[in-house]
DNA sequence: ATCGTTTATCGCAAATCAACGATAAAAGGG
DNA sequence: CCCTTTTATCGTTGATTTGCGATAAACGAT
């Protein structure tokens, strides 16, 4: 209970504080098993920035990627993504309903 | 089910993803009642400061602030913070233990 | 060994963010 | 009407982010 610190929580935020990483991890979550240059074609940016939302995501663990002969292949990584669901649950769930 | 877009999802987590704001949510969640300058007690920055990341939580709507004559006093927006909680429930719900 | 395919990284330009001090605005008390 | 208190806004500075094309790196196939 409460165990995540601000600056983790914050990270987490952030990674998914931008339209197309939140799209990454909704495809991601759709297609279940993992993809790689797929997001390419769904997502309206080129291959760099693709590849740069996808560093952002997996440095803040919430994607991994393994390579696989020429490509790489990613997946949501469903540990992190637990504890972000109930880290985000505990901060919510003090909240009273009496306000000013 | 999944009737948030991308863009509002993202601009949610945006708004959490620095460690002052998810600090400003968590006192908010702490004390119940509102508070205002007190919040500048609590953090190691300038005023203008946290009244910067204050406007930045209002404006997603995660935050309400009344004016009470000379000072201002906010509260948590209950309604808005379920919708962020059951929206990454959805975001992440769906994800399958499969991976590469 | 040399292609073609796939992905990561580099370098750059534009935009946005974060933090601050200074200042304005609002309201209550003398 | 002046202070004082409290908060919001302005303007500025430096840092970070975003997006792209170009390039490098890894690998399978020819």
């Amino acid at each position: 209970m409460d165990t995540t610190t601000d600056e983790q929580l914050a990270a987490w935020a952030k990674a998914l504080g931008h339209p197309a990483r939140v799209a990454i991890v909704r495809a991601l979550a759709a297609r279940g098993t993992c993809v790689c240059g797929e997001i390419v074609e769904v997502l309206p940016l080129a291959q760099s920035t693709v590849s740069q939302h996808l560093k952002v995501l997996r440095e803040a663990g919430l994607v991994q990627g393994t390579v696989d002969g020429p490509r790489t292949c990613y997946c949501l990584q469903g540990d992190s993504l637990r504890r972000v669901q109930s880290a985000f649950g505990d901060l919510f769930a003090s909240l009273c309903s009496c306000c000013c």
